[in-house]
DNA sequence: CTTGACCTTCCTGTTACTGGAAGGTTTATA
DNA sequence: TATAAACCTTCCAGTAACAGGAAGGTCAAG
């Protein structure tokens, strides 16, 4: 099949799927006479695998490892386990940033009249 | 003063003052007669006001509009007040969004047995 | 006078794409 | 059969907010 019926049925633009092609994250599996790539079921696979990685969170980089254990039948599923959790990892820490931003900012926001005058806790807060 | 006295005084790295010049978002004072940027105190607490709100969250553009305000005394604190409400709900959505990986992640991490067999069901989720 | 610590501009790389230009191919229709 | 629409290709630029580094000028100390 072509890139867009590739891109169509794994759920991604077809842009996407090109800079794909073009890191090797996800290659084409050949080229027609004309130079148009070329998509089969396994590439297509690949793709939508893809796609579920990086809407979980995954890297491209993670999404490198992953498919190649997703292509590895001697894997250990201990590896899986650890890039999973090293993303996990990464989400509590941005979770914990987010949580304190979002303390201070909505306290600073309260303690605001929010009206013409110009007298503002947010400003004198930062100034 | 000199750029690197200036960025130690507000606790930035000298490539950000120097980029921040560039995009015109805390311009330098003056230049000496040899070329070198030279910082006043208005500049400096200019830069010091940025990175706080910088740690705050908002954004380059944000800060642009905030330090507008910061140095108009004619604003409204309701301006201020919108501005960062923005922010908040931007923050509230990103904390949605991670509530919910985290969520989906950890029970896949925590289906997963971790050991030196290939069955993973993290591997299954995404194929 | 030379060494080292400054400073300057300019270029590249980062992440993961997206948009667009210029141009070739295929397919459907008039 | 001509042509227009809808594909496809490569390449370049831009996004956010810097960081790293090269090449080269400046300044203060010993």
């Amino acid at each position: 099949m072509n890139i867009s019926t590739a891109a169509k049925l794994a759920d991604l633009p077809v842009k996407t799927v090109r800079y794909y092609a073009d890191i090797g994250l996800v290659v084409e599996s050949g080229r027609s006479e004309s130079g148009y790539r070329v998509y089969d079921d396994a590439a297509l696979r690949k793709l939508a695998f893809i796609r579920k990685a990086r809407a979980i969170g995954f890297s491209i980089d993670e999404c490198r490892e992953l498919i190649g254990l997703y292509q590895d039948s001697a894997r250990s599923s201990a590896d899986v386990k650890r890039i999973a959790g090293h993303r996990l990892e990464q989400i509590e820490a941005k979770q914990q940033e987010l949580a304190s931003l979002h303390h201070e900012l909505s306290r600073l926001i309260a303690s605001c009249r929010g009206d013409e005058r110009a007298d503002c806790p947010i400003i004198d807060f930062l100034g």
